[in-house]
DNA sequence: AACCATACTTGACCAACGGTCGAAAAATGT
DNA sequence: ACATTTTTCGACCGTTGGTCAAGTATGGTT
């Protein structure tokens, strides 16, 4: 069966990137160096990959394949609260957020945090983009049952999912827990106020401390 | 005066680069070839930029530095309503916003939109943070004259900058100008509901047509 | 003028990179 | 047993970002 097999060289190589990841900037390590680390020739990372750039796009890719299949089912569960759903999506997204983003890089590394920024860049899009259907829909349904009131659940879906994961990403603006906490909280008083949501209902979108 | 000469020969090669930005991507531009535009030895460069990198943050800053100046400026100006100053200060940075970033690149290069990343991402970061401020303060003073209604200024700027700064880019959401359109109406809803401005005043911030 | 220290310029050079390639080696089919 | 396809590989290539020793201009001091 050739393409089981296939998968498992395939993912062998990510397991290598993202297990390098934890260690080094992409921009240090080397195709040659996933190779080793992967215990293959570096002319078989190309057998399997176009370039480098498209094994950290599947890697990205396969990090967020799970949280983001359950965050789309979450869309079909009415029987929760849309808030609650909404909150749920995002906790599901938080636990591989930065699994293989380092940002506290204790290497003495030289190279600028800037290093990192497509990899954030590619992440952003990522989650927003494929999140968005799914939040829109919750929140549609949140409208429909006069939970929420807004016009347009598009839009309303985007400033959530823009604020929340710029600001979860922490790379665009690099805060402490605490900032991360207070624009949230801000959020929070936003949308509540601003769509006649029950006041507390969203206390749940609060970001549980970690680490 | 080497101050000046100095400055000189250190634009020069920001004029290099941003001329080239214009016809190729950041990653198909080397080093050489910004000194061959620039007319001078490639060595110099690294007399001037500690890497290629810097010459791109350099650059950026550059860009920036008017319509930031600007916008701090505006700050200050208390005898204008502060949403009218807030819609300024969007203003004012979009008409640098796209200057060296081009989107639809004519040329047959091989390399994915996603080259470009690293470049929006530092942009985004340049402005959100430096913007950051500047709007915090403004609305300070409208929460003060009793315009606005919130508790946390800080925090209201950072997700009104992300919001608009992130659409603006047009780089995370690849979207229409019908899009961008329906996501600033509803942030501006959203304000105008959520912190208890007189319906209408935000009206300014709506992005005018442009090409 | 002669001198000298500092500021600046340079292109050959280097190590390292992403990616290619032809050939070898497994694997598969018959 | 052979033939064909799939997979593996590392030497190799062109190019890159960055270094450097050697050179040239500059301008002050005597």
């Amino acid at each position: 069966m050739p393409d089981t097999k296939k998968h498992e060289k395939y993912d062998m190589i990510l397991d290598a990137l993202q297990q390098l990841l934890t260690e080094k900037k992409i921009q240090n390590i080397s195709v040659s160096e996933i190779a080793q680390k992967a215990g293959i020739g570096k002319g078989s990372i190309y057998y399997y990959f176009p370039s480098k750039d498209a094994i950290l796009d599947a890697l990205i890719e396969r990090s967020y394949e799970t949280p983001l299949h359950t965050a789309k089912n979450l869309a079909a569960q009415t029987d929760i609260a849309p808030f609650t759903r909404m909150a749920m999506l995002f906790q599901a997204c938080r636990n591989s957020s930065t699994a293989f983003i380092k940002e506290n890089n204790n290497s003495p590394d030289n190279a600028s945090a800037q290093d990192l920024a497509f990899l954030h860049h590619k992440y952003l899009t990522h989650v927003i983009s494929e999140l968005k259907p799914a939040l829109t829909e919750i929140i549609k349904q949140g409208i429909e049952s006069g939970d929420i009131h807004f016009d347009s659940p598009a839009a309303l879906a985007e400033i959530v999912l823009i604020v929340l994961a710029v600001k979860l990403d922490n790379s665009l603006l690099p805060s402490t827990p605490d900032e991360i906490e207070e624009t949230v909280q801000g959020l929070i008083a936003l949308l509540e106020k601003g769509t006649d949501i029950e006041q507390g209902t969203l206390s749940y979108l609060s970001l549980t401390p970690y680490e």
